[in-house]
RNA sequence: CGCGGGGUAGAGCAGCCCGGUAGCUCGUCAGGCUCAUAACCUGAAGGUCGUAGGUUCAAAUCCUUCCCCCGCAACCA
């Protein structure tokens, strides 16, 4: 048995999750953990909200709310969204905790000894009216090179010219509307990230062979062009006060307490029950600890990057990200999701639509593994159609059904195996053993390619062995076929856990049977499984597994949630 | 010449690192079955592997040119 520490990327407070967070780090993050238990390893998964940083002081600033209390009720709403969609997180906590803090200030002590903090002076755009420094995405103005009057303080989206704050004609606050904006030198705290780019190259380099491509040409990348020193301190009132004499009225920027956040909230977890759990054993001078990181794209410099040089500059035995996962973006009916453009499916509203398991699937199965990819509600119906209900659901329906009425609810006694059999259970562990090679390697697509392959087999050799007709001159035989099918709707419920965790209850509630009752999947044997279910065992067939997506319900969804035009 | 990823049957993808009959899912067509959710099983058709050139006995796979799409470009969380 191994340690398994999983993290997924921390969602920022006050956004509204869509499919394409879901799938960016959340869920698929879930499934590994899941995947990992049900192999016998100790596990532990922490995720939470990031929730310093400009955007939440402005998001409070609109809602008319405190900032402490805004970010509570977000946080409360992520929380429960998360819980829909069966995450299994050990802890969800926040960055803005006291552990955190405590964590934060002990990881910029260390670098701050070691010489890796120096500090500069550097001019920010101030409003005086707003009584704030402002981040250049809340300044806008009229473009000096093309005239457009809504570009923005780091870029004009018109002409894609970047810009600087102070080249903005007219410029104004976006939080007031205030052009009474001035600069101001400010003095901020840098991160030295070349002093520690040697040691940070060779620590990257032993991952080459492990990363996934995508995530280790990002992190190459950044390498390549030669690491800058980066601001770590912000004037804003929201956040951790620098704990630095002369520096307690700025805060630490966002970015560097958020990936320490994973930290943090492993130590809320842990303070939970004190007497019987300890960080440390995670994090710190931690001994066999695997930890995988998952991520969308964008994420990727910081958690190859910045976190670990953060983390190799202190010069202190902490746990560092042994597998990287980053993940392409996920776009909706060819389009980016929009909040603001009504544009897309957000996770608040796909689970008021359909139990959680459906997206699971879909969002796994087409994970954006090697490229970017569209959600659409066509690929979304075709799947549920034609996968969960055509394939699994109506396996388990024609099996339980058939047993019930022509030989009642319960297993049949039957008699032994023969040449079909052997074949199915040898077919079967073929597959069974590709889909945990790829579900330990993380290819996601892959390994629900291969859990659907597994489900086929149970109507491939349904339709070869023909049990209707069979059971007209022989009913011993078809016993036989049935008891082999029902115990492959148990091994079905089994294998599907990690991907679709109530379906699995479900399908298992059938059959009397519990999640407390599933094997390990290490060294999952299916002769041995298939043989599960003994005679006379009770089942009751229930309710489908799952709804179809009718043409019109498919249309209606359309309508609602309105494609990209 | 900013950087990275992608361009393979109607759609979505695998194969490329380690050259050697181009695979999978959906869709289409045909057949089978009728236990089941008009579902399930089998088979077939369908591809100049973005473009142009090079290396090689042999290139989707290696090298070079160009074109197209997506994302990033560090005070943006």
């Amino acid at each position: 048995m191994s340690k398994i520490l999983v993290t997924s990327a921390l969602p920022y407070v006050n956004g509204v999750p869509h499919l394409g967070h879901m799938i960016g780090c959340l869920l698929p993050s879930d499934v590994y953990a899941r995947y990992m238990r049900m192999m016998g390893n100790e596990v532990l998964y922490v995720a939470g909200t990031d929730e310093h940083g400009t955007a939440s002081e402005v998001g409070a600033l609109k809602a008319g709310m405190d900032v402490q209390a805004y970010c509570d009720m977000n946080h409360a709403r992520h929380r429960d969204t998360y819980k829909d969609f069966e995450l299994s997180f050990d802890c969800f906590g926040r960055t803005s905790s006291e552990q955190n803090k405590e964590m934060t200030y002990h990881i910029f002590s260390e670098l701050d000894k070691n010489g890796f903090i120096e500090e500069r002076t550097v001019k920010q755009v101030y409003s005086v009216d707003d009584k704030m420094f402002l981040a250049d995405r809340y300044i806008t103005g009229t473009c000096p090179y093309c005239g457009y009057d809504k570009a923005r303080g780091d870029q004009c989206e018109n002409c894609t010219k970047v810009l600087e704050p102070s080249e903005l004609i007219d410029a104004k606050s976006t939080i007031s509307g205030s052009q009474n904006l001035e600069i101001r030198e400010s003095k901020q705290l840098f991160l030295n990230l070349p002093k520690i780019e040697e040691k940070l190259r060779q620590w990257l380099k032993t991952k080459e062979a492990f990363w996934p491509e995508v995530a280790y040409s990002i992190a190459q990348k950044w390498i390549k062009e030669g690491l800058q020193p980066r601001c770590i301190t912000r004037d804003l009132k929201w956040g951790f006060p620098v704990n630095k004499p002369g520096y307690e009225d700025k805060v630490f920027y966002v970015w560097f307490d958020a990936p320490i956040g994973y930290i943090g909230i492993t130590k809320q977890w842990a303070d939970e029950k004190p007497d019987e759990r300890n960080w440390k054993d995670w994090w710190y001078g931690a001994k066999d600890v695997r930890h995988v990181e998952f991520m969308a794209k964008d994420n990727v410099p910081y958690h190859s990057i910045t976190f670990p040089a953060t983390l190799l500059g202190t010069g202190e035995p902490w746990t560092q990200v042994d597998y990287l996962k980053g993940v392409s973006y996920l776009n909706y009916e060819g389009g980016k999701f929009s909040k603001s453009e009504h544009r897309g499916i957000f996770a608040e509203d796909a689970i008021k639509e359909f139990p959680a398991d459906y997206w699971r699937y879909w969002l796994m199965i087409n994970i954006p593994e090697s490229s970017d990819t569209s959600f659409t509600f066509d690929s979304f119906a075709g799947t549920v159609n034609k996968d969960l209900n055509g394939v699994l659901g109506n396996f388990v329906s024609r099996v339980l059904k058939m047993t019930a009425s022509k030989l009642g609810e319960q297993v049949p006694t039957g008699g032994e195996f023969t040449e079909a059999e052997n074949e199915l259970v040898k077919n079967l562990q073929q597959h069974v053993d590709a889909y945990l090679k790829y579900m330990n390697e993380l290819e996601f697509r892959k390994a629900l390619n291969e859990l659907r392959a597994i489900w086929v087999e149970g109507n491939n050799y349904i339709s070869v062995t023909e049990p209707w007709s069979v059971i007209k001159e022989n009913q011993e035989r078809a016993e036989t076929i049935l008891r082999v099918c029902i115990n492959l709707i148990y091994i079905f419920a089994v294998l599907s856990y990690p991907i679709m965790p109530k379906i699995t209850e479900n399908m298992l509630a059938k059959l009397g049977l519990t999640v407390n009752d599933m094997p390990l999947l290490k060294d999952f044997d299916v002769a041995k499984e298939i043989n599960f279910l003994k005679p006379g065992h009770k089942f009751t067939v229930g309710e489908p597994l799952f709804e179809r997506i009718s043409p019109e319900r498919l249309e209606e969804l359309k309508q609602k949630y309105g494609s990209s035009k």
